[in-house]
DNA sequence: TCAGATAATGACAGCGCTGTCCCCGTTTCC
DNA sequence: GGAAACGGGGACAGCGCTGTCATTATCTGA
C-alpha cells in the first residue's frame, strides 16, 4: 500500500539510498540510466518520501506558513483566501506545503507565533498579509529567528525594509491616479474620497494618486475627503458624511472596495440612484464587487498571483537562490462595471 | 536561541529524555516533582518540541489537512475561511496545525492527492468540504489509505457513511423550513423556490423543507420553482424566470444567499424594490450578506465552530477516542435583515 | 515473610531521510 | 607517465523524538 521508503526503492533499483536520494531531489551526480532506474523504481513502488523525515535530517521542512489575523466577518478576509490560492498552488509546484495560522490580534502572543513557527514547525518562510505584515515587533522577532518572511503589500519602513523580508504590492499610487482619471474621463470633477487605515502605506499613496490626478498636487477641499479604515463599518459614516452635503460631489472613490460597498448601501438608503446620480469606484476587486448591486466599478489586483510569487520566493530562497530584498510590484488593472457612469 | 532539544530539558530537569517526553505528552507515569522539575527546565529553556521528529518517530503528525475545490471567487469560499479559523482554533488548542490543500475538480487527481495526504504528509485527518465531500472516489481512496476524514455538510450515503467519516451539518430541512414559515407569518403566500445543486443532500432537504412549510408536503406548483446551482450564477436566470412572470410571487427564497443575492441584482435591474414589492431570502449567511443592499434574510449557520468541531473529532479520534461515526448536527438561527417584509 | 503487583524511570533501537566524507575508475594535461 | 581533476556512487552517522522493554524501588496481601 503506501508504506514503501527509500530503501524499498533503493532495493529495486538495485542502488544505495543515497542514490535514490540524489535521484529524487535532481542532485547533480547520477547517470542518467541510473537516474531512470530509480525513477521507475519510484514510481512502480508509489513512492512518496515523508515530509518528517526529509525535514528532520536536512535543512528545509518543505513548509510555508500564511498568518492572517483580524475578524472572520471583514471582507478583507476574502482576499486572504485568493491569496491562500495561489500560495497554494505554488507550494505544489515546489513540493511545499501551505500552513495556515492565525493570530488573534487582541490577545497577541508574538512571542508564541513566533516560536511556534520557528521550532516546531521550522518553516521555510512566512508570508504575512496587513496589518501584521506591518506589525515591528513580529516583525522583528522574526527576524531574530531567521525566518524569512515575505509581506503582502507592506508598509516599507526606510531604516528596516531590508532586514524585514521581501514584499509583494501592486503601485497603488498608479491604480488611484487611473481610476480617478477613468471617473474624469467620464465627466466628474466633483470626486470625493474615503481614506483607508492610517496606519497603512497603501492608504496614502492612494490618496495621493488621487489628489495629483484631480487637483495636481493642490490641496485636496475638506468637503471631498473623509477618513475611512479599510473595513465596511467605517465607510458608513464617511459615506454619510460625503451624501449629507448639499451639493454632494457627483462621484464618489474609496480606497478599497469594502468602503465602496458602504458607499453603495448607504445610497441605497438615501434614494440615490447608482450610477445615474452617484458614480462609486473602488479597489481590489473582492469576489463581492461583482454581485453587489450594481456591479461595483474597481481596480483588480492580481491576488493570486501575489500569492504564488510569495511562496515562490520562499522556495527559491531555501533553495539557494538569495533573491534581492525588495518589493516587488504587480500589475493592476481597471475594472469597470456598472457603478460609474457620466455624471447625470 | 532556539535551539534547545529533548536532551538539554532532560540534561537540567536531570532526568532521561524518555521522562521529559512522558512529561510534556502527559503520560501516566511521572511523579509530581519530576513532572514540575521538567516543566520548569523546559520553560527556563524555552523548549519547543520538534513536530517532525515527534512526527517521525510516533505515530502521530499533529497535522489536518483541510481540502477544498472549487473557483476562487465563488462566494462560497468565504465559508470555507470560516471554517479554517475555527478549524484553526481547535488545532492550536490540541497542539495541532492546519494544512490547507486544494485541488482542482477538473483536473482532479484524486489519486495524488490522496497519496500526499497519506504518505508524504501522514496527516491525521482530513476535513472536506461540498462537493468534495460527496466525492465517492475521493472517499474511497482516502478509506483504502486508512484517512480519517470529517465531511462538512456531506451528502449521506446510506450504504456508506459508516466507512466514510463522521459529518457535521445543520439541520437543512428545520432551517429550510422555519425560514418559509418567517416568510409566511410575514404574509406571504406565494413564495418562489430556487434549488440547489441536485447532486448536494443539502438541497434536497431545504427543498422539503419549503415544501411542507408551504404545501404541508403537497406538490409545488410549477411557476414556484426553479432550478438552481448554488451558485450566483446559477441564480440569475431562475430569478429572472420566476420574476418574470405575470404573477410573480411576493417573496423568493433561494437555497443558499448566493443565489438569494443573484435575486436582488436581477430585482434591481428589473426595477422591483426589496423588500416593499418583493421579499428576499437565503440561507448561509454569507459575509457579503449583510453588505448587500439591502441586507440579507438568511440563515446563519454556526460555520466556524462547525470547522473547530471537526479538527476537534480528528484529534480526539487520534489521540485513542473513538467516536462514534456519524454526523453532528449544530444549531442553526434566522438571522431577519431587510431584504423581507409583509407583501404590499 | 515473600511472591507478585504497582509506580517511577531509564536504556536503547529505530522512524526515513539528508549531509559529510570517502572511494574508485576515467580523463586531462603538462 | 604521473598527479590532479572529475564523474558516479556508497558507507555511515545522525536529525530529535517515541515505543518497547528492562530495571529498580516500594507496596500489597495471604
Amino acid at each position: 500500500m503506501s508504506k514503501a521508503t527509500i530503501y524499498d526503492v533503493a532495493r529495486v533499483a538495485n542502488v544505495s539510498i543515497k542514490t535514490v536520494s540524489r535521484v529524487l531531489n535532481g542532485e547533480p551526480k547520477a547517470s542518467p540510466e541510473t537516474r531512470a532506474r530509480v525513477m521507475e523504481a519510484a514510481r512502480s513502488l508509489n513512492y512518496k518520501p515523508s515530509l518528517s523525515a526529509r525535514a528532520l535530517s536536512g535543512s528545509r521542512s518543505f513548509l510555508i506558513a500564511l498568518v492572517s489575523s483580524g475578524g472572520v466577518s471583514d471582507n478583507a478576509m476574502l482576499y486572504v483566501t485568493e491569496l491562500q490560492m495561489g500560495a497554494i498552488q505554488a507550494c505544489r509546484a515546489g513540493g511545499y506545503h501551505l500552513l495556515t495560522e492565525y493570530i488573534d490580534l487582541n490577545t497577541s502572543d508574538f512571542d508564541a507565533l513566533t516560536e511556534t513557527l520557528a521550532s516546531t514547525l521550522r518553516v521555510d518562510g512566512v508570508i504575512l498579509v496587513p496589518p501584521l505584515c506591518d506589525d515591528p515587533q513580529l516583525l522583528s522577532l522574526l527576524a531574530e529567528r531567521g525566518v524569512t518572511c515575505v509581506r503582502i503589500s507592506p508598509t516599507l519602513n526606510p531604516d528596516q525594509d531590508d532586514a524585514w523580508g521581501w514584499g509583494v504590492d501592486i503601485d497603488n499610487y498608479r491604480a488611484a491616479f487611473q481610476m480617478t482619471r477613468y471617473l474624469m474621463d467620464q465627466g466628474h470633477r466633483d470626486i470625493g474620497f474615503i481614506q483607508g487605515h492610517p496606519g497603512h502605506a497603501a492608504a496614502a499613496q492612494r490618496q495621493a494618486g488621487y489628489r495629483d490626478a484631480l487637483f495636481d498636487g493642490g490641496p485636496i477641499p475638506e468637503r471631498l475627503i473623509q477618513p475611512g479604515l479599510f473595513t465596511f463599518n467605517s465607510g458608513l459614516p464617511a459615506a454619510r458624511a460625503l451624501l449629507g452635503q448639499a451639493q454632494r460631489p457627483t462621484a464618489i472613490f474609496a480606497a478599497n472596495d469594502s468602503m465602496a460597498m458602504a458607499v453603495l448601501s448607504v445610497a441605497y438608503k438615501m434614494g440615490i440612484p447608482v450610477p445615474t446620480a452617484l458614480s462609486v469606484a473602488g479597489i481590489d476587486d473582492l469576489p463581492a464587487a461583482s454581485v453587489v448591486c450594481p456591479p461595483l466599478t474597481t481596480v483588480r489586483q492580481p491576488v493570486m498571483e501575489m500569492g504564488a510569487a510569495a511562496a515562490r520566493f520562499i522556495i527559491d530562497r531555501t533553495a539557494g537562490q538569495v533573491g534581492s530584498y525588495l518589493k516587488q510590484i504587480f500589475d493592476h488593472s481597471l475594472v469597470v462595471r456598472e457603478s460609474t457612469a457620466p455624471p447625470a
